[in-house]
DNA sequence: GTGCAGGGTAACCAAATAGTCAAACCGAAA
DNA sequence: TTTCGGTTTGACTATTTGGTTACCCTGCAC
């Protein structure tokens, strides 16, 4: 691994960690095992090397969510699947992503926001609204095919209980009076339940039609 | 309204926009309107002023919601309207608390959760399980009322339906392509269909019952 | 060997920031 | 009016921290 990448992975942990306000140049440098100094050789201040970090965890959340809402190629039912599907890889994969972004999105400076609606557009422009997830909802309901439903309300719900157990971990975790091994397991067997609950909201039976 | 929650309030604002790290004490002082020497007064330090913040705030949200959760005297119908109504309640009023309590606790010093389990022992008593959230949802289950699921996994997931529109507002606001109006709009008009989305998945019937 | 360029470092600097303190202020009791 | 407690403040200090600079090291072309 390149010095370059070790300052990265480390930024990464230390922001996460403790949020750019909190984060010290210092402790990324020993994270990274090298001198402080070097930190400013490879990106000139700490702002730069936030935004360097923060927009590689943006794209890693933001592209394969966002393809797999405007997949043109995929079924109602086989984007739900690959919905919870990807999501629980990817928060298994990187615990503390999700909130991570979440925290920094919030302080929202117009600059992240457009960074954002570009990747947006970039990797999940489709121009068959009808083959999108919120299109083939509205027409699910339409058609009578689907219980009556606000396209947008469902997504944002597919979206919370995918995110919310991984974002909210610790909240999660107290309320339902579990420790942290117990949790994983939780976690682990969730991904099977969501799907089934994710089709009950919507769909008119149980089983899966195609 | 005297100087000590003058402090509070504005403490408040600071802790929960930039964090502990970035939060600046002559910024507390500024917005409280008075000088930096006064917050060291009433409040020792920086970590005690934000205990104090913390401590009130994650009070304003589990009371509520870890006693919807076990309160005896709902029915699961009951609930599932108040968890929906209050959470929907609180989180209007206060859009940062959630988003707030996530990250301190995610940063998760043993000491904070300690005090989260002392409020659930203290708030949520309960010594009739059958009455809590949970128990309804597993004698349903057992008994046909409701269509199988796991207790827990649903709990989760209206949890998540509920809680993480607010707390990850930009987020979903950028997928779902709306601008800060119309997903204020999207928030009010929530409430009915979150209701209808909890039933479905776990009642057999779209109509309540009670 | 010499010179050189890119990577790395210790020491240093200036600004920011948490925290301190002695003096001033102010309303109420005597 | 005077005194006295709690409150408020401007000025100060000590420390932390982001960022700079001059120097060093190492591999390599000549």
């Amino acid at each position: 691994m390149t010095t370059e990448e070790k300052i990265l992975v480390a930024a990464r942990e230390e922001f996460q960690q403790a949020g750019f306000g909190g984060a010290r140049m210092q402790k990324i440098a020993d994270r990274a095992g090298i001198n402080k100094a070097s930190l400013h050789y490879y990106y000139r201040n700490k702002e730069k090397l936030f935004q360097q970090v923060l927009q590689k965890d943006i794209l890693r959340l933001m592209i394969p969510v966002s393809m797999v809402l405007r997949d043109p190629s995929l079924s109602l039912e086989q984007r739900i699947r690959t919905f919870v599907k990807t999501t629980t890889q990817l928060f298994m994969d990187q615990p503390n992503l999700l909130l991570f972004i979440m925290q920094e999105l919030n302080r929202a400076p117009e600059r992240l926001l457009n960074l954002v609606r570009d990747i947006l557009k970039e990797h999940g422009l489709n121009d068959d609204e009808s083959r999108t997830f919120r299109g083939q909802l509205e027409e699910g309901v339409k058609n009578g095919t689907l219980k009556p439903v606000d396209p947008e309300q469902y997504i944002a719900s597919v979206l919370g209980m995918c995110m919310f157990p991984y974002a909210a971990r610790s909240l999660v975790m107290e309320l339902l009076e579990k420790d942290k091994e117990a949790y994983q397991n939780f976690l682990e067997q969730r991904q099977e339940e969501l799907i089934t609950l994710c089709r009950r909201m919507i769909f008119r039976s149980d089983e899966p039609e195609d």
